[in-house]
DNA sequence: CGGTGGATGTGAGCATCGATTACATCTCTA
DNA sequence: TAGAGATGTAATCGATGCTCACATCCACCG
């Protein structure tokens, strides 16, 4: 019952009081508002809880309505995704942007970077790594080539750079992960305790990175 | 319309010809029946995939039969996610049991063995490590308890055993996860690929393990 | 040996959700 | 200013989770 009080309402003259767009169409801008409540949806409910209807409802638009600029559920998710991966790469661009250039503390800065991301928005998290949604194959390029240099002035351990790489990313990923899924002890984890994992796991990493 | 032939079937003496189970009831043991076929369904489809009809489908069976043995789709789940966390844990024990007692062995043999499972059973690996499903706090008790004991003999370096822990746990399943959501370069993986990553890993922390 | 009760399964049905279709309405532009 | 295209609506379908009243079957007890 909470659907729509009556099912033949006189239809006034629609009371669209939508915010700005200057040259507002019936809407404004249902597409962007579609993926900034999916956003807000995800970031409460999860992925899994997301529905179209709900989202339609927030929007005060038909149930139908999300169908003229979305083909279906799934490309909106899509989009959505798009938007998630988008702020996250910049995040991560802008932590090794702000690093120092050596590849350890790349690696570190990221790595944090990462982390604090998956505290912050755990929902959004998993939307990124969700298969399917996105791929992250060659995400990390530039480390690499840093590394790679890093190894042949033998300021790092001779260790295929491959294995490196793939041990760090492991080890990030595998704790951003655990975090988001709560499969850490202490249950929910603080940012200040993700923090400090992250500078655990680094110094590890760390020891068996430098040159013997 | 595969759902039955008709809805007014005069109804013989009901086919029954269930497998086992001497003191047969209706069904034989749907319950077990459906925990069965619910692992098989998400080995196929995934969690997400999981339907209460299509396992009834499958069982011959009414859509309604099913809650009389589990109050709702959720306890059912529940039921399958302990059954996949009690094979998985069971890999690893006899995994750590076969292999030699050193801590350094046990975190390679354990993560093998981890990969693998995730490897072979991507659905199931998901499952073992849904939020809310299962608890892996103090999974690993044994393992830590070798480390600091191998740390007193001054076999390891004198890192503090929670980091050693926490950096190995992160890759282990950082990788496993990696490998199941088709993150890695290459896209699906092969098991003598994974053993090989797994390798890698272990072998690049091994070194972060070592004493100096 | 027969009846009774509880466990098990059925059939019908409700609500929600994704998706489609025919139709209405609005805005822009020629 | 009138048509055309973009945008939104109403109605509806099929799948799914779940509930309820009823049927059926087995075990046990007098």
């Amino acid at each position: 019952m909470p659907v729509r009080p009556a099912p033949s309402k006189a239809r006034p003259p629609r009371p669209r009081v939508r915010k700005k767009a200057a040259s507002a169409y019936h809407h404004g801008d249902l597409r962007q508002a579609l993926v900034d409540a999916a956003l807000a949806a995800i970031a409460e409910g999860g992925l899994e809880g997301l529905n179209l209807r709900d989202l339609a409802r927030r929007l005060g638009v038909s149930p139908a309505a999300p169908y003229r600029h979305f083909a279906d559920k799934d490309a909106l998710v899509r989009a959505v995704a798009a938007d998630i991966a988008h702020r996250y790469a910049a995040v991560l661009a802008q932590a090794a942007a702000e690093a120092p250039p050596d590849p350890l503390s790349q690696f570190r800065a990221t790595g944090v970077a990462a982390v604090r991301f998956a505290v912050r928005h755990p929902a959004h998290f998993r939307v990124v790594y969700t298969p399917g949604l996105h791929d992250h194959r060659g995400d990390a390029d530039p480390t690499r080539q840093a590394l790679t240099a890093a190894q042949a002035a033998g300021v790092v351990a001779p260790i295929p750079v491959d294995a490196m790489m793939l041990t760090a990313q492991c080890a990030i990923y595998g704790l951003s992960r655990l975090i988001v899924d709560g499969q850490l002890p202490g249950g929910a984890v603080t940012p200040a305790q993700a923090d400090a994992m992250t500078r655990a796991v680094t110094d590890v990493l760390g020891l068996g990175f430098l040159p013997r």
